[in-house]
DNA sequence: AGCTGATCATAA
DNA sequence: TTATGATCAGCT
């Protein structure tokens, strides 16, 4: 099971067959042990479910499934299905904003075909009795293309322009540019207001939980 | 309760 | 150092 998927066929398949397993089941599988600190192996899930369905990429910057142009993502949601969290994207990058547009950007990459596997993870759950579900292939509608778009624009404009610091997770109806370091005293460069190089937070992009709420309650939609 | 800013482990 | 996988935890 470790090999890469083929086809899409045979990726939806295998997510197909991890459906309804718990974490330690899916564990047993593999054969990988479970986390003695949950808290701390915070990425232990995504992991699992990669090394399950045969991810290659590694922590290349590329998509999980480069094949087949599919990037993988666990979601956490409740009892209700609704995402617990926002869902990391990819990296920012502060030094390279002028002139980058949207359709070259790998925020796009990314979330052109997304293998969405939601996974029953309430905090009060322990890791190993949380439960895979079933797996959408997802790709963005015109409107939520069109809301992405618009949100990365306004966001690299303001890095573009020097104005990185001023952007908060408060900006973007559906993608938010937020810290992603071990800690906030991690520093990269960036530009600043006079074109200056200067020291800031590296950042990533981030999808809200409620664009991803939508995203599966419109699935479930065209389901019934 | 939900959200924002902070944080943890690991690989190349 | 920068990327991957993300969730934690305090504040509003």
């Amino acid at each position: 099971m470790n090999n890469a998927p083929q086809s899409i066929t045979e990726l939806l398949e295998r997510a197909q067959a991890i459906a309804g397993l718990s974490l330690q089941e899916l564990a047993n599988q593999v054969q990988i042990e479970l986390p003695l600190n949950a808290k701390k192996e915070k990425g232990w899930t995504g992991q699992l479910i990669e090394l399950s369905l045969g991810a290659t990429a590694g922590s290349k910057p590329i998509q999980d499934f480069p094949q087949l142009g599919v990037e993988l993502k666990s979601l956490p949601i409740d009892r209700s299905g609704r995402p617990l969290e926002s869902t990391y994207v990819c990296m920012t990058q502060l030094l390279h904003a002028h002139g980058e547009t949207w359709q070259q950007s790998s925020v796009r990459n990314k979330l052109s075909h997304v293998l969405w596997v939601p996974v029953l993870a309430e905090r009060s759950i322990p890791i190993a009795q949380r439960i895979i579900g079933h797996a959408l292939l997802w790709s963005p509608d015109k409107e939520e293309e069109a809301t992405l778009r618009q949100d990365w624009e306004e966001l690299m404009e303001a890095v573009a322009f020097g104005r990185v610091d001023e952007i908060t997770a408060r900006h973007g109806q559906a993608l938010q540019l937020r810290p992603k370091a071990a800690n906030s005293k991690v520093r990269t460069q960036a530009y600043g207001r006079d074109g200056q190089l200067i020291e800031t937070l590296p950042r990533g992009f981030y999808l809200r939980r409620s664009f991803t709420q939508a995203l599966l309650e419109k699935h479930f939609a065209n389901l019934s």
